[in-house]
DNA sequence: TGCCAGCGTCGAATCGCTTCGACGAACGGC
DNA sequence: GCCGTTCGTCGAAGCGATTCGACGCTGGCA
């Protein structure tokens, strides 16, 4: 293995030499620099990493603790955590990747034998039994998704309560009046997951605000029990002509059983999905769908804890963050002026 | 930060006892070794993972190569590279996250800076060029997926061969005689990606071991180019009852347009779907599918790289190893007995 | 002309762990 | 009862980088 010694006898210089004009810490004359480049070109030098984070005192790594099953669509999340290694990369970091079958303590263990310099957490649970140990170990962390109580930690997510309300907007611009809120399965709710209560909310406070009418169901997401949601749907509420859902499985399911009663999507009933774009092209008719940015929340993530790990290198306290980013309504053809009544 | 010197110094004992306590790379007595253990726990001691990479020469960490925009199906690539993480963990090491954005530079980088002890390529193409890296590095590897020349190296992947001759099989069986194979596009099989030509000759085979007669149709997954595909196999063999679909995409728009073209799957034609289990299950009737292990294409993956990382500590030469897993082929409710000829 | 500031470089200490050689004690074999 | 092992432990020498203080030089300013 070339060691930096290597480079340095190579070059005629001391090794601090080299080490200063690779990080740049200390000036070096234009031609000692290029001497060392020449060095370690003419060696094929790499430093070891090891030797770097034991001396400096940072590994140059981020651990990314994804769900062993998430809650959420996988290939997003999937998108997410390639987009946090490519930023990370930007940054002249690595990305460790750690399961949660660890528990708080794979964070724990991590961060405590510095393997890794900070954290971001996927998948974030509103009350996440990882969150206490970063506040415990004041370890530098990043947080994709929105816990109860982010006092004094970064966050960024979608802004689901927009994302509701643009579903809101879209069908009651289209003349829509009765609406129907297709979400997850009851457990999400009753669980308060964030992501469905405030997309939720964000629908409801627009709708009223339109003076729509609207029903909220919530629904497994099988063929069998969306159509028990659309049954019981379309049996309280015959009018309805707009649908709003927020449960990728149910897309499929709806849209058959919606024509396999007689209803004609756009003409008959509007569709929006809350869903990935790819998702959305994927149905005939392509969905109207609202949709967040992905690769977004990957970077914005790793600027946080890359922030905080140079507040934390400083010595001061970094500041909380709390970023929502703005989801985008695109029109395709699901959706249409409401019919008028019969 | 709390160092192996404190722990020695709490437990009464040399550092070097405490390393080899911890080790076992000597015999330490049972007096001793509890004495160090409380001293561990009283401090709350974890080893500094870059002393411990720099002093042993050995990161424990391997790195995952994963593709930025996969051939294949994400959850199951996901699925891969989370039982991948979970079986490294069991022994003892921790797994880096690599798109190949830095293409085979960035293979090379974690290597020759020890960042990594070995490397896992996912999503590996016949002729990759992350490979000539690995060869010319020595670096401890293993490949999921077949190159064209897998010599020396560890490879691990579908056995597809008798993914395609299951179908046959099973297709016979029911007594169906005209069969269809409905691909990935055509691109797929120019550039002669392994896994769609390794199906496609293992059901040849077969086929004619059981005088199906058999039309071979790449497809591009649309819904319009599905309809395409499935018009010209009816026109050309209008006694087609059954298809294999090796092709996520092209399943759904099938099932439609069989339906719609007035033929009851699996009453009029039996579909066999080439594609992971819960996609499966998704569909309406629940297709009789095949698909290999994904988890256990980790966990040898991980057997290999660590087999590998072994012989080179010890300095002898691993064998190459080339494990094909045997899928399965699960009777669901798409397939059914051929019709009688009308 | 003399002094101070800053530039560019060097040497040495240090980071926390592993490992090698050595050494005393206990032990079994003949 | 002596010698050669084996067992359990210690001390010291690295591993390959970073970083601090020091030092010689040059140049600007008075």
């Amino acid at each position: 293995m070339v060691t930096l010694a290597d480079v340095a006898r190579h070059a005629g210089v001391s090794s601090s030499t080299v080490s200063y004009a690779l990080s740049g810490k200390r000036p070096i004359s234009d031609e000692t620099r290029q001497r060392i480049e020449q060095a370690i070109t003419d060696l094929d030098y790499h430093p070891h990493a090891g030797a770097r984070a034991l001396a400096g005192k940072r590994s140059h790594i981020i651990a990314l603790v994804v769900p062993l099953h998430p809650d959420v669509h996988v290939p997003t999340m999937t998108e997410i955590a390639i987009a946090v290694t490519v930023a990370a990369r930007e940054h002249g970091y690595d990305v460790l990747l750690l399961t949660n079958d660890e528990g708080p303590e794979g964070v724990r263990r991590v961060a405590a034998t510095g393997l890794a310099d900070g954290v971001i957490l996927m998948d974030v649970r509103l009350d996440d039994d990882r969150i206490p140990v970063l506040r415990a170990q004041e370890i530098p962390a990043a947080l994709i998704g929105l816990p109860d109580d982010p006092a004094g930690l970064s966050c960024v997510d979608h802004d689901f309560a927009t994302a509701g309300a643009l579903c809101a907007d879209h069908l009651a611009d289209l003349g829509h009046r009765d609406v129907a809120f297709i979400g997850y399965s009851s457990g999400v709710y009753r669980r308060h997951a964030g992501y469905a209560e405030r997309t939720l909310s964000g629908f409801r406070a627009r709708a009223a605000q339109h003076g729509l009418r609207f029903l909220h169901r919530p629904c497994e997401g099988t063929y069998e029990s969306t159509a028990g949601t659309l049954a019981r749907i379309l049996a309280d509420r015959p009018d309805t002509t707009g649908f709003v859902v927020q449960n990728e499985a149910a897309i499929g399911p709806l849209l058959s059983l919606l024509r396999a009663g007689g209803r004609t999507v756009p003409e008959d009933a509007s569709v929006i999905a809350i869903c990935p774009d790819p998702m959305a092209e994927l149905h005939s008719p392509r969905l109207t769908s609202v949709s967040g940015p992905k690769k977004e929340l990957g970077q914005v993530a790793v600027d946080q804890v890359m922030a905080r790990i140079a507040a934390t290198a400083r010595g001061d306290h970094a500041q909380d963050q709390l970023l929502l980013m703005p989801p985008e309504l695109t029109v395709r053809e699901s959706t249409a002026p409401a019919p008028h009544r019969s």
